[in-house]
DNA sequence: ATGAAATATGAATAATTATACGACCGGTCT
DNA sequence: AGACCGGTCGTATAATTATTCATATTTCAT
C-alpha cells in the first residue's frame, strides 16, 4: 500500500538530504519497498515535495513550507482508506488498518490533534489509540466512523 | 545583465503561472530579453525559486517560502555588482547602475527597508533615492558606499 | 460469482532541467 | 598592445523527472 511508502519517504527525506528520485527509490528498495522511480515521482507529486536548493548549493527534498491544509486533506485521506475496522475496548480504541498502514494512520490522527486523544501506538496493522476517559471513547469512535464512512 | 532579467523573472512568476523553463525563456525572448532555457535554469537556480504543484495539479515556479536571509544576502549582491556611482544633491541620492538594472537595483533597496528612505525611482540606468531629510543623505550615502567597496 | 470500473504500478520513453565545454566580452596588469 | 582573468552565456548533451501505455489487482454493483 502507498501510504505505508509514502510514510517512508516523508522520514528519509526528513532525515538525509537526497537529491534524486532514482536514490530515493534505492533506499526504499533496501528498506523493503520494492518500487521505480516512476512510482517515487508520482508518490512525491502527491505528496507536493518540493526541490529546493540549500545554501550549499545541494539540491533536495523538503516538506513544502505550507502544509496544513493539503495535508489534513492528506490524512483524512489516508484514515479513510487504510482503515479496515475500529473497536473499543475501555479507554482504549483498536484500529486495524492495512497491512503496513498502521504507522500513517497513528501519524495522521496524531497530527490531527483531537483533544481527547493522549497518544497511539503502532504496530503493522493494528493501532492501539488511548483516550483520555472511557466516556469519551464512542465520540472519538464516531469521529472515526465518520471519516471512513 | 542578469539582474534585470532576473527580475523580470520575477514579475513574470508572481503574474502568472509559469510551469517549465523554455516558456519562461519564450516570454523573456518577447520581452527583449534574448536568452535560452540553460540560462533561465542558472537563474532560477540563483534565484532559489522552487517548482510547487498547486492544488489544481498545476505545477509552477513560485518564490521560495522563506526568502529573508538568503534574498537580503543577494539584495547585497545586486547592489555591489550593479551600481556604478552614487552622487547626492539636496535631500535626494542619484545612484547609476548597470544599464537596465536600476529596477532591480531599487527594489533591493526598498526591500532593505532603510527607515531614512522615503521612496526610490527608477529609470534605465539611474536611480533616484529620496531621502527623508537632508541631514541623512551622508548617512545613508555612507551605507551605500559600504555595500560597494 | 462475474464483468465493469477504479487503483496502483512498471517499463519504456518523452519532456524537462542541469551541466560540460567552449566562445566571447570587458577589465587589468605588465 | 598583448596576455590573462573572471564572468556570462549558448550549444550540445547528460541527467533527471514526468507520462504513456500496458498489466495486474482490487472493488463493487449486479
Amino acid at each position: 500500500m502507498r501510504y505505508a511508502r509514502q510514510n517512508k519517504i516523508l522520514e528519509i527525506i526528513k532525515s538525509q538530504e537526497i537529491d534524486t528520485q532514482e536514490k530515493l527509490a534505492e533506499i526504499l528498495r533496501k528498506t523493503g519497498f520494492q518500487v521505480t522511480q516512476a512510482t517515487v515521482s508520482r508518490d512525491i507529486k502527491e505528496l507536493q515535495l518540493i526541490k529546493t536548493t540549500s545554501e550549499s548549493g545541494q539540491s533536495c527534498y523538503t516538506l513544502p513550507a505550507k502544509m496544513e491544509a493539503p495535508l489534513s486533506d492528506r490524512f483524512r485521506k489516508i484514515l479513510k482508506e487504510t482503515i479496515q475496522s475500529v473497536d473499543a475496548a475501555e479507554n482504549l480504541i483498536v484500529v486495524k488498518t492495512l497491512s503496513g498502514c498502521a504507522n500513517a494512520a497513528g501519524e495522521a490522527i496524531d497530527t490531527s490533534d483531537y483533544p481527547q486523544i493522549v497518544g497511539t501506538l503502532a504496530g503493522d496493522n493494528t493501532l492501539l489509540v488511548i483516550v483520555d476517559k472511557k466516556e469519551n471513547v464512542s465520540q472519538v469512535m464516531a469521529a472515526f466512523e465518520e471519516i471512513i464512512a
